[in-house]
DNA sequence: AGCAAGGAAATTGTTGACAGTTTACATTTC
DNA sequence: GAAATGTAAACTGTCAACAATTTCCTTGCT
């Protein structure tokens, strides 16, 4: 490039307020290749993973590949036995229940206390997390369909400005999306996702803490309810 | 061995039954260490930790201490920056609040749906639990004093049978005491401590999950009150 | 045929070495 | 003397090889 013709502004003072360097690790982009992978249903749970291979598909060596199945298996999604290596784990259909039980209790323990102080920049990004959520409906089948919900309620959570309990909540949308993997993705009516959501950004934008916590726990037994039903009509394996 | 006195009853059918041998792989034992070390506060807030030395001293190579790193990082403990390694988390005293009132919120969800129906095997848990902390009260600088309360606690959460909300409630414990760690132990007095949890235990046995749940807050509020007094005496650093 | 024992192949556990980056220090320049 | 520059040491990131264990198949026995 010719360096002449562009002159680059010198700064008036001392730093140059250049984005840093950002050296993404070969351990982080491994973790983020098996997150793909187990979104994509790659992996069957119980499945025994088999070191050499998988390093070789990806073209690295077993050393980075170990360290991020070990934080996988620290976030649950693996579990090792020693010297059997790694092993994809299992849900039970009671742990469903559980997951879907605590995302009611984080959102709406959130809200109880939260929603009445809740700041326009708050309301707003409740507003956009909504728009996300309308614009990827057209294609309920992307994982970036389901994506978009959890990332409404996790603004929800949010609201209650504790990131223990927002991990908390993390922790079992990522269990969620896990299981939909597992199950092969859910059948339900998009329409009726987003209309219910609908009803509670317009309750949260209300105000009505009362309200909208009720809403969004019959929201959950819902999803719930469409999982509990789709596992019972697999009568198989 | 002399394997002929001795004679090992032979099983009337089939199977043995004995515990199956349980090798603990180096980098459980690893992260065993690096628990202790970080209970002992051998570990400063925000410190690089040296990959050779600590693997040199432990006598291990740095693959597997790299994997233990890589898990704490995933609890929250190490922080990692490309190329520069792993750091020890800071706290900010805004999370110190707001890991007690996680488990706040996560202890006393637990109670409001489950302590009506307590089994007669989990009030005694809760009993002997209790008297756990009395055992370890007479030395408060022990750590296991703080594990017997947190496990105390824990048992409460356990009521909810949600593995995920128990899971939460572990990982605030587990912060609590890094915390602690960090502070360099509480100047509590021990006593106040043994005789509110056997007022909490008392309302729990009487199966009153209101005053339960009023009790705990109130508890927990009391913890978090004289660490932020601690804190607050600190005006170094 | 069924089952146990033995051994080869496959797989995980661990290590030491090398490459690339960062850090610390000495040197130069203003 | 302070700041910038260059260089060597220290450290992290990655890899390939070796050791230990498990798995699977073959063989021999009842």
């Amino acid at each position: 490039m010719d360096g002449s013709s562009v002159e680059m502004r010198q700064p008036d003072s001392g730093s140059y307020h250049v984005a840093p360097v950002t050296t993404v690790s070969l351990v982080e982009q491994v973790l983020t290749r098996l997150e793909a992978l187990f979104a994509a249903g790659a992996f069957r749970p119980g499945e025994r993973l088999n070191e050499a291979r998988l390093a070789a598909d990806m073209q690295i060596s077993r050393g980075p590949l170990r360290e991020a199945a070990r934080m996988l298996a620290q976030r649950g999604w693996l579990v090792t036995q020693a010297n059997r290596g790694f092993f994809v784990r299992r849900f039970e259909f009671s742990e469903v229940f559980e997951i879907y039980q605590a995302r009611r209790v984080l959102e709406t323990v959130a809200l109880q206390e939260a929603l009445p102080t809740m700041s326009e920049e708050e309301a707003a990004g409740l507003q956009s997390a909504f728009a996300q959520i309308e614009m990827h409906a057209s294609a309920p089948d992307d994982p970036a369909f389901i994506a978009a919900i959890m990332d409404f309620h996790r603004k929800i959570c949010a609201l209650g400005k504790n990131r223990v309990l927002l991990r908390a909540f993390d922790e079992a949308a990522r269990d969620t999306m896990l299981m939909i993997a597992f199950l092969g993705g859910v059948k339900a009516n998009p329409e009726e996702f987003v209309r219910r959501n609908r009803c509670i950004l317009d309750l949260l934008l209300s105000r009505d803490a009362a309200a909208a916590a009720e809403e969004i726990r019959s929201y959950i037994d819902i999803g719930f309810s469409e999982v509990e039903a789709f596992i019972a009509a697999q009568a198989d394996d």
